[in-house]
Order: C-alpha cells, then sequence, then structure tokens
DNA sequence: TATTGTTATACTCTATAACTATA
DNA sequence: TATAGTTATAGAGTATAACAATA
C-alpha cells in the first residue's frame, strides 16, 4: 500500500482549486460591488429575474441578508434596481439596468480569462469533461441542499474512541 | 444563443461543490479539534512528519497563524506532539502520536462516507475521472500558488466602462 | 540581520435575531 | 399569524503586525 500523501485528499484538491478560483474570479470582478458574488448577482439578475430576493439567494446558496448589502452595492453603482411588485408588494423584483448589461458582459470576457487561467492544467477536451461532472455534481447537490442534513447521514456512523 | 442560468457558471458549481463537501467533512470530523482542517494537519503530520510548521501550513493553504491555534488545539486532544528539532531549535516538528493515528484511521473512514455521499451523482468511473482531473488542476495550481499573482494576469485586461 | 513560531489586534465574513411592511 | 426584506449585533474566521527565541 502506498503512502498517500495529502495532495491524494479530495478536499485538498478542492480546496486549492477553490482558493485559486476565488482569487482569480475576484480579480476579474475588481470593479464591481461585492466582487465574483456581485457578479454572480448581476448575472441572475439579468438572466433569470427572480421573483423574489429570496428566491435569488437561494439560487446562489447565499444568505438573505448577505444579498440585501450585495444588492445596496449593485444599486448605487446602477448595475441593478429592485423593482416593486405590484401583485404582492412585500417582494423586490432585481433587474439588471442597461449598464448593469454592459457590466455583465465585460465581466463575463474576463471570467472567461480567468477560467482560462485557472483550468490551464487541462486541454479543452478534459475541461468540458470537468465542466460536466461538475454541472452534474453541483445540480444533485443544489436540489438536495435545502433537505440536505450531513447530521442525519453521518448519526449511525458513531463517535470517535 | 441559448440563455444560460446561473447553474452553467463554473463558480457556481464549483461553490455548490465545495460548501457541500465542507458541511460534509466537517460532520464526518466532528470531535477532531479544527474539524475538517483539523483532520488535514493531522493527515499531513501523520504521514508526512513535516520539518517545520511553515511547511505544514503551506503544504495545505493555511496561514501559520490559524496552524497554531489548531496545533494548539490538537495538541491538547493529544492527537500531535511537538517536537523540538534538534539541528534547529527554532523550528517544531509536528509528529501524531499513536492516539492521533487512530484518529485519523476513524476519522479517513467517515470521510470515505461522507465523500461517498457527496459524489453520490456520479458512477464510479465518472468518480475516478473527477478525482484524477482535480488531481491534475490542484497540483498545477498549488505548484504555482506562491507566485501566482491575478493581479498581473489580469492587468492588460483593462477596467469597467 | 533573517527566520520560526507565538501572541495580539483588527478586519472581514457569516449567522442570529429583532424590526418594518405587507399579506 | 405568516412572509419579504432590512437592520443590528455578535460570533467565527482570517489577516496583519509586533514579539521572543534562535540562527
Amino acid at each position: 500500500m502506498t503512502i498517500q500523501g495529502i495532495e491524494d485528499d479530495l478536499g485538498w484538491r478542492l480546496g486549492v482549486l477553490f482558493r485559486a478560483y476565488l482569487r482569480a474570479a475576484d480579480a476579474a470582478t475588481a470593479g464591481i460591488p461585492g466582487d465574483h458574488r456581485g457578479r454572480q448577482v448581476l448575472a441572475v439578475a439579468a438572466r433569470e429575474e427572480p421573483r423574489t430576493q429570496s428566491a435569488l439567494a437561494l439560487r446562489l446558496g447565499i444568505d438573505k441578508t448577505v444579498l440585501t448589502y450585495l444588492l445596496d452595492a449593485l444599486t448605487e453603482a446602477a448595475l441593478v434596481e429592485r423593482q416593486p411588485d405590484p401583485d404582492d408588494r412585500r417582494n423586490r423584483r432585481v433587474v439588471a439596468t442597461a449598464r448593469g448589461r454592459e457590466f455583465l458582459a465585460e465581466a463575463d470576457r474576463r471570467m472567461a480569462l480567468a477560467e482560462d487561467h485557472v483550468l490551464s492544467s487541462l486541454g479543452d477536451a478534459d475541461r468540458a469533461t470537468l465542466r460536466a461532472l461538475l454541472g452534474r455534481l453541483a445540480a444533485g447537490l443544489h436540489a438536495a441542499d435545502p433537505v440536505d442534513d450531513p447530521c442525519r447521514m453521518m448519526m449511525e456512523i458513531g463517535s470517535y474512541s
């Protein structure tokens, strides 16, 4: 049996990749309020027009209170607007402004370069494979997310000696 | 052109996966000081016996000051020891105790279950493919990490309008 | 003077709960 | 009463810098 180093650890690999992605993404989105998360909010606002902020937050996997701050900053920069919902005035619909869509297009262009940088170890075919596998995983996990309970998952395993 | 949703975004996929992994990993390592990061420290201590704490921190991609706290907790639980280096008394060699190795074996068993849970959307072949691709990516990124400068990478791209 | 590791401090991020306005 | 969103507060996590010991 081979003595395995930490680089064989799935968590280590994910951590290295995720940190590198965050750094590249934040560099690529510098100038957009909220950096990479601001861009994600902008992208959902522009492409999906969620009916409520809660729906937007759930979609991105962030807290609704965090979203408030991000939206404040994006609104101040005139990249998105909070529009009242005539059907239910408790709701705010988040829509991207024309300026927001321009920023998003530019951000997408820069993000493509950032992703190229992060994935530079892989050829085109492997990149496509990785994206597909990550897509399947994320889709399954995100669907299970709200009900997901790792404590229950681990309940019958027992404790450390 | 298809309107793409946020689930097509690489960052969103990575974020969903990484958050799910962290939750599962922390549940699997509950009882080990520092949770999933404590286990990583323990794993490196047991399998690589790094010569200095700085080397250990660099290997895990965490700050040396954070490592101090993690080692304090792991030491108090008698899972690792800080041994003075006779060759250079500034250094501390971190080694796992027998008890630490027992905890690590148990943690590995539970981590395998946690990973099964996170990867449950994929079959065995796809899991192996994913692990291999992540391994290549992380190896490349970790090697480049110390010198990596995303600001320089983005320098010639320009700014938002 | 440079380096290892520790400590202290401050800053960011996140989570919790309280509050408003609508329903 | 219940929900959408906001605000305020506290907690955890992280980074910065100052410090002690050794080289």
